[in-house]
DNA sequence: CTCATAATTCAATTATCGTTGAAATATGGA
DNA sequence: TCCATATTTCAACGATAATTGAATTATGAG
């Protein structure tokens, strides 16, 4: 991933309502939610969110998908693991102090339930 | 860690010079680097790197000592550590697409190497 | 076709951020 | 003490970002 785009989805998530967007879309999971939806969730005007969820989507993290009237916004997983993996790998550098935490705790469970499962 | 300290680290990171600074004291470890030193290394103007090296400072994200005459920065791997695992913790309701490719990558020696030995 | 709902776009205002030049503080050496 | 180095602080300017109200587009129902 480029600089560029790394500060883009950075600052895409560096603002309350956004970072508050993104964790809603997360919990949701792939099945999103609806634009109206989450505007009556967290209080959000419906055109203040429009340009937030707009931000989101140029940022790659969010995408959108219409049902009838209403415009469906679900995370975009891969985006984020990217995004994640990028700022752990400066830590590569023969300093395992940043990463290490963050495997150790993933490993007891702390993240995802069992995620070794998922490992070869 | 609270939504308003997760959202002030992220806008620290959130910007090109300073992300290269961060990238930078990242990979130069615990030992850091001088002020002066960072601004010759990124061509960035003592004093704009002064601002921003106090906002990366305020966010928590890197610890300042000095040394002489020279002030030499470092990274705050805990604080690192602790939001990467802030912004994987949303992909633990019950859907691990965020942080099972992290955890695989960095079991596979993507990230550090061998990062498993830390483990219990 | 007409109407109501869902959401976006646009223009304008306000607030915040990043940069710059000049001045100030802190440290170490002569 | 005086000077040079290292870095920060301050004030000001220009640029960027967030929010709001009004108008617009898109869809589905009757």
């Amino acid at each position: 991933m480029e600089s560029e785009t790394a500060v883009r989805r950075l600052a895409a998530l560096a603002q309350p309502s956004r970072l508050a967007v993104f964790r809603l879309l997360v919990k949701a999971g792939p099945d999103g939610m609806a634009a109206g939806e989450i505007a009556r969730a967290l209080d959000i005007a419906p055109n203040t969110l429009s340009a937030q969820l707009n931000l989101l989507s140029q940022a790659g993290l969010v995408r959108q998908r219409r049902d009838g009237r209403s415009l469906i916004y679900s995370v975009e997983f891969e985006t984020m693991s990217a995004l994640l993996l990028y700022l752990m790998e400066d830590c590569c550098q023969g300093h395992s102090e940043i990463c290490t935490p963050v495997v150790e705790a993933a490993a007891r469970g702390a993240c995802c339930p069992t995620p070794q499962e998922s490992l070869s």
